[in-house]
DNA sequence: GACTGCATTTTGTGATCACATTTTCATCGA
DNA sequence: TCGATGAAAATGTGATCACAAAATGCAGTC
């Protein structure tokens, strides 16, 4: 024990105790997961492996792997130079992402209407409700956050092991361009069905759940095909 | 220029001009999805690091990121204790595969009809003879691979950027369970309906491709059932 | 003979170093 | 004033080391 070789443990993230999980990869990797969902990074935006290490207090390392994994499912993407980055939406992409969340979310609800129930529809009115206070707010982080909560509170009750990962990967593909749109026409044009999904999963009506879910999609990406008539590339942060 | 110190480079994996992209990670994950995909990875098989590192003569570095990647989407599972290994398939798991293959691949066969025609058919089929070969042969592994092949000339013309992917990480989780069924029940059972989608493809008729890769699936999956009756874990390697 | 105990090996994780490439930016010249 | 050029900084990639935890193998015991 030379007592001078020991370059091991960063040891103090901030939790030290490491309630839940180990593994700073993982942790890194919810970081990632967490600034996307809240488009708190914006199409566009670099990544960097060092700079992201250093604003979560790990070495490159960990980041390395998380990024690349954010990078297989294309929720970061990995240009010819190497350079990383938040990728950018396409007219085209946007398409393809809504017809695919068409496709697998409203089957997903479908399937979660079985398992749900009053008790459920409670909770998620109690999240609609913080959800209609973050939209008065303004505050459209926080909106983003819930709505993602309120969506996959429903998803994750079908107990669907491959559906499910399937959906996070869509949601963390088209949340940053999202923001973006929010922080261009506000928050305050935004009409989603949770009302009459909330009403389907207490009446545990699985066609009507199917059908509010998909008109909430239809709404809220309808309000994104406005965000992008141009190719305008000045929302890169 | 010390001489001594330049651990830099594998530079002789097999390919030393790198004809195509660069990037030992880039290799590695081809790899893997090749091994995964032609069914040489059977399920519950474990996966080091340092093993397949030392398989494809690099260092463990470029392994470790490409495993993770793979493990982003499923095709490889990290357990508790850390240990990689390839997925185990379970019933429900199966017919989840199969609900989300029925929702997205016919969904691209027919965005792909529009951009085929009778040249794609004419290679479809030569693709088809060497299928209809292997299977006579009892080429469990080329047929995979020329099978794989046969779908994704289709699913690529369909210009997709999102449904793509997607398929491509279902394929990769049901493909290394699909050739443990066929090493048991052989490889004579199996009927397809490439024929029909062959025919669709070279008149142009969306609705008839969409059909018949629907109906593709729908027999290819069935097989598979009859291979998990049991929770058998006896095809561990 | 089967089971428990410990020593050894294996394996994933994190950190650091070295290097090629690219980007950035300040300086110089027309 | 603007563009080219060069040095300097930044960035991704690959390799190696160190370490903890787990798996493995081997003995010793009941």
């Amino acid at each position: 024990m030379a007592g001078q070789s020991r370059p091991q443990q960063a040891k103090d993230l901030q939790d030290p105790p490491a309630p839940g999980r180990h593994s700073l990869r993982d942790t890194v990797e919810e970081a990632l997961r967490e600034a996307l969902l809240t488009g708190r990074f914006v199409p566009g935006r670099a990544v960097t492996l060092r700079g992201l290490a250093q604003e979560l207090k790990v070495s490159p390392m960990p980041v390395r792997e998380a990024v690349r994994a954010m990078a297989a499912g294309h929720a970061l993407e990995i240009r010819a130079n190497g350079r990383i980055q938040v990728p950018t939406m396409t007219p085209p992409r946007l398409a393809e992402i809504v017809k695919a969340r068409l496709l697998l979310e409203p089957e997903l609800a479908q399937a979660a209407a079985a398992r749900l129930g009053p008790r459920d529809a409670a909770r998620l009115a109690a999240i609609d409700d913080r959800i209609d206070a973050s939209l008065d707010g303004g505050d459209a982080e926080t909106y983003m956050r819930l709505n993602h909560s309120f969506h996959f509170m429903i998803y994750r009750a079908a107990g669907s092991q491959v559906l499910l990962p399937l959906v996070e990967s869509l949601w963390l593909q088209f949340a940053p361009f999202m923001r973006t749109v929010y922080g261009r026409v506000g928050t305050f044009a935004l009409v989603d069905h949770h009302k009459e999904a909330i009403e389907a999963v207490r009446t545990r009506d699985a066609a009507a759940l199917r059908e509010a879910v998909a008109a909430d999609i239809r709404c809220g990406m309808d309000l994104l095909d406005t965000g992008l008539p141009d190719a305008g590339p000045s929302v890169a942060e």
